[in-house]
DNA sequence: CTTGCATTTAACCGACTGGTTATTTAACTT
DNA sequence: AAGTTAAATAACCAGTCGGTTAAATGCAAG
C-alpha cells in the first residue's frame, strides 16, 4: 500500500517526528514550528510538505501565515499495520514456544521412564 | 531516537514489508524469500541487511544457507511511539471537540435567553 | 581439491533526500 | 503604490537508496 510507504517514510526522520510531537500540543505556524530547529526555513517547509503528502498534517492559510494541524487518521493506518503484524509475529512465537515446551516435556518423560 | 529512524525507514518499503509478512509465517532462507519477487538476489540481500540493521530480523548460518527469522521486539518500539503519539493527538482532538461543543451550547444559551 | 550451490560484496547507475542560499509569491501595513 | 512579513519555490550539492551485473566468499559433496 502506497499510503503506508509515505507514512512510514515520513515518520523515519527525527525532525519530522519532533514536528508532529510539537503539533500534538496544538496547531502552529511554519515559523513557530521552525523556531526550535537549527535548520533553515525552506528545510522545514520541505519537511512539512512530506508530512502533508503522507497525509499526517494539513496546512491552511491564515492571513500571510500557514497554520499546520495534525491529521490523526493517517497515523491509524500505520498503527494498524504494525499492530496486525505484531500480533501475527507473536502468535507465531507463542506457537514455537509451546512446541519447544512440549518437546522438552516429552524428553523429560522419556528420561524419567 | 536513532532506532526509530531505522525501524520506520525499514518499514517504508513495500518489498521489505512483504518479506516481514512472509517471515511471520515462519523462518525462511534468502532464496526462499527472494523467490516471489521479480528482483535480483543481491537486491533482496540488501533489503535483508536493512531489516537486520533495523533489528527487525536476525540471520543465522545453516550449512551454506542463511536462515532469516523475525525479531518481534523492535516492532514494539515503533508501535509504542505511534500509539503514544496517537493517544496524545486524539486527546488533543477530544479537548478541541469538547471546547467547540461548549462554545456551541453557550451560543445556543445566549440565543435562547 | 575441484565442482557446485547459496549468498554476499563490489562497482556502478539514475532517482530521491535533506540541506543550503537566492528568488518569488502572497498578503497585510503604511 | 511601496514596503514588510511569512512562506514557498528554484537551483544546486553531497549523500543515500534501490536496483543492476559481475566477481568473490563460504560451505558441502564428489
Amino acid at each position: 500500500m502506497q499510503q503506508l510507504d509515505h507514512t512510514f517514510a515520513a515518520l523515519a526522520d527525527p525532525t519530522r517526528r519532533a514536528i508532529l510531537a510539537r503539533l500534538a500540543l496544538g496547531e502552529a505556524t511554519v515559523g513557530e514550528l521552525a523556531e526550535p530547529f537549527e535548520v533553515s526555513l525552506p528545510a522545514i517547509s520541505k519537511h512539512l510538505k512530506v508530512l502533508e503528502t503522507a497525509d499526517l498534517i494539513i496546512r491552511e492559510k491564515r492571513a500571510q501565515q500557514r497554520v499546520c494541524k495534525l491529521k490523526p487518521e493517517a497515523l491509524k493506518t500505520a498503527s494498524d499495520w504494525i499492530e496486525q503484524n505484531r500480533r501475527m509475529w507473536e502468535e507465531r512465537f507463542d506457537r514455537l514456544d509451546a512446541y519447544l515446551r512440549e518437546l522438552q516435556s516429552r524428553e523429560t518423560d522419556n528420561g524419567n521412564g
